[in-house]
DNA sequence: TTCCAATAAAGTGTCGACAATTTTAAAATA
DNA sequence: TATTTTAAAATTGTCGACACTTTATTGGAA
């Protein structure tokens, strides 16, 4: 019989969470100062669990620490956006790769009721901003899942996923390919249904690299 | 001027160190519960600051943590270690592609002189384990470096390669395929200085595929 | 006034103690 | 004896306090 961990949620987790959604939702301020009195009395905790919390923020690199200094919510910069899709496009396209041998039938037909969706929202809403902000994430969310390697599960999900999502945040990156961008996830699908792993690894690459391409025009305009 | 940012180790920066080398050397072993007070009273420091040196150590997946249960040293796996070859392969590849790209001709002068000290010892001690153990840690190293993606080289140099040290200390990983690496390196070095990143990512998977396939043969033996 | 030194205020690093939970040991019941 | 209950011990989570470092403020000299 499985021994079911109590999902007991610690003061710490909790205060993690927090300050994680408010530093993506730019409620507190990228490159701000964090006074870890002030943040202890805010939160109603002592300055011990607030320290470990920080420190796993740190840990995704949402806040920076520097020994005396304390610690600063990371700076947003177009270097660094570049820097993460590049990991990005690595990381996802094993991924793709790995999802292609390993996803089941089951989950594989999931994903195309899932697109399917998506198709039909698009029309609905005349290719609205949905398509990017939720639609995107949860697609490439699934095929992460289905590589079944914890390590990169980890590794997109939890650690990158977050410092995204900041920048989508903050840098309001709604874009307007969401049609081209369905089709592309399409393709997608289409080779890991014919479970052909490099071709999915190269279309997802190809799909990552031209939506960096579209953050790089978006960003030269301003 | 520049400002120094004067080094200030802080006592939580040794004790990780301390502790993230005796868990990689076998010292503390792997899958064995660490008790706070003990550690504490061991290394003459508090349970606070043991307990922010634990949290970096979960960090870099040295150690897992479960709420009111504390802290266990990750158990190796042969599962694991081909979750982490498959990360490398997709990392180092595009290290490699970014290498290419970035690498000064100064960087790229070094490395080739690095290499050819490591041909030299290879004549020298007939193929002995040398080359992998450190020379081969050396190289991937500074390609890692030469991307110039801080993100890639944290994860590269920060997160997996103390992970992967503990595999090869404790599963004895030296292998006598140390003429072979090297004349991949070569191949590799060849494609690096030619600026050729498609051929550099290719070449470099490649290195990286087989020294798993080497891993996995070795692993089949026990 | 402007610059520098001395001092005060605030902030971070570290510690020991208490509260809550888990594990171990002992006692009691079947 | 085996199994469940109860109590004790140990461990983790959380807190408030003190020491040391950095930053802000004040006061005086050029």
């Amino acid at each position: 019989m499985e021994k079911n961990d109590p999902i007991t949620i610690t003061l710490t987790d909790r205060l993690f969470d927090t300050l994680q959604r408010a530093i993506v939702e730019g409620e507190i301020p990228s490159g701000s100062k964090i006074s870890e009195p002030e943040l202890a009395r805010q939160h109603g905790v002592s300055r011990g669990s607030l320290r470990e919390a920080i420190g796993r923020l740190e840990a995704r690199k949402l806040v920076e620490r520097k020994p005396n200094l304390g610690a600063r919510v990371v700076t947003l910069s177009y270097e660094q956006l570049i820097e993460i899709y590049q990991v990005r496009e690595a990381l996802e396209g094993m991924a793709a790769r790995l999802a292609a041998q390993n996803m089941s039938d089951k989950e594989i037909g999931e994903l195309q009721l899932l697109l399917d969706q998506h198709g039909q929202q698009i029309e609905e809403l005349h290719g609205q901003a949905y398509f990017q902000k939720q639609g995107d994430l949860d697609f490439h969310y699934r095929i992460v899942q289905g590589s079944k390697n914890h390590h990169l599960i980890g590794l997109l999900c939890n650690d990158l996923y977050h410092l995204l999502r900041m920048y989508r945040f903050q840098f309001g990156m709604r874009s307007k390919r969401s049609s081209q961008a369905f089709d592309e996830h399409h393709y997608l699908l289409n080779a890991i249904s014919s479970r052909d792993p490099e071709m999915a690894e190269l279309l997802m690459r190809q799909h990552i690299r031209s939506s960096r391409r579209n953050v790089e025009r978006m960003l030269l305009e301003n």
